[in-house]
Order: structure tokens, then sequence, then C-alpha cells
DNA sequence: CTGAAAGCGCTTACAG
DNA sequence: CTGAAAGCGCTTACAG
């Protein structure tokens, strides 16, 4: 309860305080910063009379004042997306540990969004952004920088001389998935990518590429003549959500003439096919796709249609998110860490405490899980 | 490129406008707030002067002097929840329009938590707060509208003098569920709850046991005496993930001497059992849910078990977050207006231009999705 | 060891 | 219509 002497319960400022400990506020200032040496006897008085006001600093005087603000800028690009939130829990937990808070928000892969957001984020003063660049160019970042706010890209292999950066492989991740399926032996691989213009897609895309090409050079070297050469086909979905998977598949089975369900929303699904239909040997053995999230949406339209995973047709994801180890056919996938990519994040930008922080370059490297939705080809005639 | 004759790239300030301009700070001031009358010439300098420095009014020194900053702290409980994450693109949004940023953290559901986090987001002189309350008694909470800072409790059916709230009806929304599932013939229901602790699953097992009483009285009127009287077993899983509803329902399972496979990672999973195992009849024909995370594990941890959804087992859940459409059973739930939600909060909060925002107290509804994942219950003997 | 003073960048009456 | 000045709450040399 405050005292009933204070009806308007204004904040109590540097100056009440002072006045309460009877001392300057230079000298409140002095105990609250553990700067100079302040007398037992004043500093206690000082104390006292703060935890009788209940005083708690003004960041935003403080923040003014040193020129710095605890606030840290967080832009992804989707706040949906459970990549990005576990990362975000790994920023928030460094950012918590210096006392910093976090300004989340998206930017929906736009750079023209980028570009607003980053403006007003430069706008409230922040001490440093973490960014998921959507812009190669990366033209707002560098105002940002420009200006002298510090900004760490995350989840880009961009290297900058002025930004440090973390990333994981996708490359190499990518390939690690087209390896394995290849050492299952699977030779029609179809790969769900997401948008084009994505950079995670474009890496994955060459990863992709990197073990297909490595196979096919394996191959030619030993010349036996009688493997079948590995194919590759990509699509670009129009987003990495379950929807963009479970629709691209559909389309895909329509187009082989192979029934789909219509039962989406409010109708009673169809009775599965008790024996799987039959696909045609251009149906691809295995998917590879770019997220989970792809991966579930894809998955259950295949059992959807009576297909099934990994017996008939084989997919792996990417990403590890939570529900990936928990989807009815556990699914295989290569493994970021997120948590840690968000917490490295975080650290890089706050560095250590003296001095600004160093430029740095940080990569990670994926792993492949392996769990059911993966196995050997299905038997083509 | 900045121009070469300013090295250490200082960030310009209202002074750096005023000189090259020609003109007070007051001025310049004026112009940028529209306040006052300014001559079109000058007025014409200053922007020019605004232009060629790109100069960018400090939010910090702003706040400090109206008092007010454009930040708004949203606390929820898990970040890596997709129904406080879907809420967050809505409270974005509408906080976006109204040049907020929003400073995003997660309490874990722990009053402890949530505690230190409010006082931290005071500290920030934050605009105003957005909170899903974990502690009953909202202690921090009116501490933070003490000082003065609007406090909006989001997904909050509490209804304090201080404070604007809004909610969703988990009784009804539970109600619903439980209604539906009785309306199908289930008697045999079970209810996977969250920890019993968090106020969403107290009101939910209200409401399903509003409408199991509801269906009783029904019963005991007609007399008949005929009809099996429905049951409803509820268990608090430890969390609202899919991991706990996995695990709960194989716990459940293997209870019932049903095997349960045991691949779960690195692993292959073997065969499923082409005759679905005989249940007992004890076992519930139906299952509802607290969340599309636990349906999500329950339903998974089901068909590896070789049960059909919906012909042996029915499963209902709640939020209707963008997964629960695309399951390989689309899940019938209860919908939440997640979006809307977040929407609304952050409008009660902003409130009209002028003046304070009044209390208001918002309750949503929510709607039953019928989808695949639930039919009449299997025959028992 | 402590106080008085300047100043961070801006806004707002208040004179002219 | 415009300028000079005070002040938001704090920190930081600088005297004493």
């Amino acid at each position: 309860m405050p005292p009933s002497t204070t009806p308007p319960a204004k904040t109590p400022s540097i100056k009440d305080v002072a006045r309460l400990a009877q001392v300057s506020v230079g000298t409140v200032s002095n105990v609250l910063n553990g700067r100079g040496f302040v007398r037992n006897e004043v500093r206690q008085r000082v104390e006292a009379a703060i935890d009788s006001l209940g005083y708690v600093p003004n960041p935003t005087a403080q923040a003014l004042r040193r020129g710095v603000s605890p606030l840290v800028g967080v832009a992804v690009y989707d706040l949906t997306n459970p990549f990005f939130m576990e990362a975000a829990s790994g920023m928030e937990r460094r950012l918590a540990a210096d006392g910093c808070v976090m300004a989340l928000s998206s930017t929906k892969s736009s750079p023209t969004t980028e570009a607003t957001l980053l403006r007003a984020l430069m706008g409230q003063a922040v001490r440093g952004i973490l960014l998921t660049p959507s812009d190669p160019e990366l033209s707002a970042a560098r105002e940002v920088v420009q200006r002298g706010i510090p900004v760490v890209l995350f989840d880009s292999p961009a290297q900058p001389e002025d930004m440090s950066s973390i990333s994981v492989d996708d490359r190499t991740g990518a390939s690690l998935a087209i390896q394995h399926l290849m050492s299952l032996g699977h030779t029609n691989i179809m790969f769900f990518n997401g948008p084009a213009s994505i950079r995670q897609a474009q890496d994955r895309l060459h990863g992709a590429e990197d073990a297909l090409g490595a196979a096919l050079a394996m191959q030619a070297h030993r010349s036996s003549g009688d493997e079948p050469a590995p194919q590759l086909h990509t699509l670009n979905l129009p987003a990495f959500t379950a929807e963009a998977g479970r629709t691209t598949m559909r389309a895909l089975l329509e187009k082989e003439g192979i029934p789909t369900p219509v039962a989406q929303d409010n109708a009673s699904l169809p009775g599965r096919p008790t024996t799987p239909p039959a696909l045609p040997d251009s149906f691809p053995t295995a998917f590879f796709c770019a997220n989970d999230l792809i991966a579930f949406g894809a998955m259950t339209m295949l059992r959807d249609a009576g297909i099934r995973v990994p017996d008939d047709v084989s997919i792996v994801g990417f990403d590890d998110i939570a529900i990936a180890a928990q989807m009815s056919v556990p699914l295989t996938t290569v493994r970021q860490p997120m948590e840690e990519l968000g917490w490295a994040a975080a650290d890089l930008l706050l560095g250590d405490k003296t001095g600004k922080p160093r430029i740095q370059h940080l990569k990670f490297f994926p792993t492949l899980v392996t769990r059911a939705s993966t196995a050997a080809p299905r038997h083509t005639s």
C-alpha cells in the first residue's frame, strides 16, 4: 500500500530519494551504480530511502544519458515458425542474463518490410539488432550499422566486415539428407523446397545438388554402367508451412491419377484404402523437404492417400522441431541446434562487458537424425 | 554513402538540424510535430536539413520528455506454443499500427518468473503490458498498475477494476467438446487436461463437467434406465505439449497391456499391426485433449499402436492451431480466434488516442470445428 | 567522501 | 511566426 499522503502516486525519481535521504542526487546515483566511495552510513540512508519509496531508476533516462538502451531488436521471417521461436527462446535466455529485453517482430521475409522494421527499431535506439536478413544486399542493415548500432545476422552465412553473423551450414545439411537417401538406395528423389527467393532454400538446393553430383561422379568412375543414375527433382513451394507441403503433395498425387481424399474440414474422412494404391514407377521413392513443417504436411497427405511411409515413400525433413519426433512416423530430419543458435547470436551481440563486441562469423553444423520415416525404396518394376 | 567529412558518423541530433537550417531547435521540433505555425519557407529549409542529415528523432529522448515510451511488454506462458505465437502476430499487427514495438518474453507459467519479468518490464518504462497471468492474485500486475502503467490481461477471465482483460470462454469451449462427443454416443470419455495449476486447465475441467452433469440430469429425467451413464475421467498432464500427450497415451496403453512401439529415435518403426489390437471395453472410446498439441501426441501414439482414429477412438483438441487441419486425421477441435484475440488485447491497451484507455472485460466465444477425428464409438461388447 | 553543475536529445509554454 | 529557456531523470567529471 502506498502511503495515503501521495494521492497522485507519481513514480518517485532520484530527486525524491535524495531529498528523503538528505543527500544530493549525485550521491544517490553513486550508490546505485557502485561508483565512487560512499560512506557506509550514507549508503544505508540512501538504501533505506530507495526501499521505502520503492524507487526504480527510470531506464529511459538512463538510456538517454548513457547513450544505450537495454532493448534489443529481433527481426525474423515468421513468428509462427517453430524454428524461429525456439531460437527466440535461446535469445531471450541470453539477453535476460544481461538485463536486456527483446523486441520481436517479423519481416515476412520481405526486404521492404525488413527495411521498415529496421528503421523503426533504429528509431527505438535499440542496443543492437538480431536480424534474419531477407535482403541479400543488406542495405537497411548497413544503414543501421553506420549509425553505430550493432547488427548480428541470424541464420545467415553472409560475412560482411561490420556485422557478426551466425548460421547453420544449410548446404551441408541438405547434402546429408540426400546422401542418406541415396545410401538407402533411392534414385528418384523429389525435393520440396521453400520459395526460391529465400537464401536458405537456395543453399539447401546447392547442398542437394552437391550430394547428387558427388554420387554421379563416383558412379561414372566405377563405370559399371548398370546402376541407375540418381535423379533429383525440385519443386519450390510458396511457403515453409505444413499447408504448402500438403497441398503440393496433393497436386502431385492427382497428376499421377492417384485419388486423394477431399475431406479437409467439416467432413468425415473416407475410409483409407486397405491396399496401397499402385504407385507409378515414375513417382518419387523419397522426398526431401526443406523444413519439418513441409514434411509434416507432405507425410500426412501421403498417408491419407493410403501410401505408406517409409514402405512406399521415404521422407526427410529439416530443423528437428519439437513435433518431428512425435509424428506418427517419427521424422528423419536434419537437426539444427535452434536454442543454441539463438543463444549464441545474442551472445555475439552483447559481447564482453568491456569494449565493443568483436565481429565474428560463426557457423554451426547440422546433423542428421535418423528416425522412422526413411527406409529402402519400394520395389519398382 | 555518408559524406567523408564526418568520420565519427555520429547520429545527428536536433541541434545539428537546427544549425544546418539556421533556425532554433524549437522550430525544428515544431515542424517535426506539426505544432505551432511555421512559415512555409522555413519549414522547407528544415525538411531539407532533415533529409540531408538523415535525421531521425531520438525516441529515448522523446520518451523521457513526453513521459511515455513506444515499448509494450508482452509476457505469455511459452514462446514455443503456437497458441501464443499466433496471438502475438495479432498483437504485433495492432501495435505496429500505432508505432509501438513489442517486448516478448515468457513466464513459463510461473508466478515467480512473472513477478521478475513484470518488474523488469516496469523498469523499461513500457507504455503498457499484455500479460497472460500465472498468479491468480495478480500481485505483481497490481504493482505495475499502481505505478500508472496499464496492464491488459490476455487469455484471462479475471475482471479486476483496474485492468482490462480479454478471454475466451474456456468453460463453454470444453463443454462444446464433451457435448459433441456425447452426442456421437460416447459414454467413456477421457480428458487429457493440462497441469491443474493452470487456470485454463481448471476452467476446461469445469466445462467438461458441466456438459456431463447436464447429460446426466437429462438422462435421470427421462429415467429410461437402460442407457449407460456417460463417464468422464480426467488426467492432468505435466505440460501442454505433444510429447506429454504421446507419453501419457503410451502409459495408458501399456497399463491395458496393449503393446506400444518402442521406436522413437534412431530406430526403424516396427511394422504396424495389420489388425487393430483388441481394446478392452474399459478403454475410453473418446479423448478430449486440452490443446491441439496434446491431441497430436495422443493421436500419433494411438495410431502407432495400430488403433484407428476415429474408428476405434475419437479425439477432440482445443485451439485450432495451423497444423490441426493438416494432420493425417484432421482434428476436430475447439477453435479459439487467436489472431483476433491478440489484436483485440493490443487494441484494448492502446485505447483511443485521446485519454486513458477504458477498463473493459472482453469475452470471446469458442466454436467447435468438426473434422475427421471424431465419430461414433466403436462397438463394445 | 560528497555536492553542484553540465548535459544527453527532445518538447513545451512563454516571450517577443 | 520564431527564439531562448526550462526541464524530463539520470550520470559524470570536477571541485571541494
